[in-house]
DNA sequence: AACATGTGTAATATATTTATTACACATGAT
DNA sequence: ATCATGTGTAATAAATATATTACACATGTT
């Protein structure tokens, strides 16, 4: 991770900040999984499976896409995006200078 | 940062997943500062100053030391914990494994 | 004594995040 | 047709995090 843009490491950050979404994250490492299936593994219902994992998303973390299973049915598979950050006092100050979120907009 | 805890690695997303706490630590990268003096560069009331502070602090990014000015005045003065973490998705499941913490404990 | 500056916190209000409930709709198998 | 499985979301409730207000107390200066 080079220069980073303010709002774009908050919301790396804010993406992170979440037992749950640490253990989703943990879930995908092994193997990409399917929403239905993932919510059992994490053990969590579905709408609010939804809800990380769009923060996971537009953090840039995992990313989806649709399938057809051999039987027909749709399945939404999730897989983790390969990242590999460097936290130091130096990037957040870069970082810090380009914050624009104070309150929330629209997301 | 080798193997972490994952306790101890959400206490350091929640710390860093907020603008005004990265701000105060682009701050504090430049010259340790006394909490006053903070609060003001930092565009923020004291209290509320406080809060955030906290929670640098126990994530271990922040320290504190009082000390007496040359006119006598108790001074609060915090700085900033030299750190350097690597987030990679090997130590996000790692740590998982080990997140304890479901709803707020004391703290 | 009143003022300016410093530390520190309790009580409360506001905003946001997290979680639940209740739906709708689709496919294949029984 | 009903059941089991999948996707998707709107409305609401509950829990947390964030922010404000109002204090108390201390020192040195005017």
């Amino acid at each position: 991770m080079s220069k980073q843009d303010g709002d774009t490491l908050l919301v790396l950050f804010e993406a992170l900040a979440n037992p749950h979404r640490l253990k989703i994250i943990s879930i995908l490492f092994v193997e990409r999984q399917y929403v239905s299936q993932l919510a059992r593994e994490a053990e969590m219902s579905r709408p609010l499976l939804y809800m990380h994992l769009q923060k996971l998303e537009k953090a840039g973390l995992v990313k989806s896409e649709m399938e057809l299973s051999t039987d027909g049915k749709a399945m939404k598979y999730y897989e983790l995006v390969a990242f590999d950050f460097t936290i130091t006092p130096a990037l957040i100050k870069d970082a810090a200078e380009t914050i624009t979120i104070k309150k929330k907009e629209g997301k």
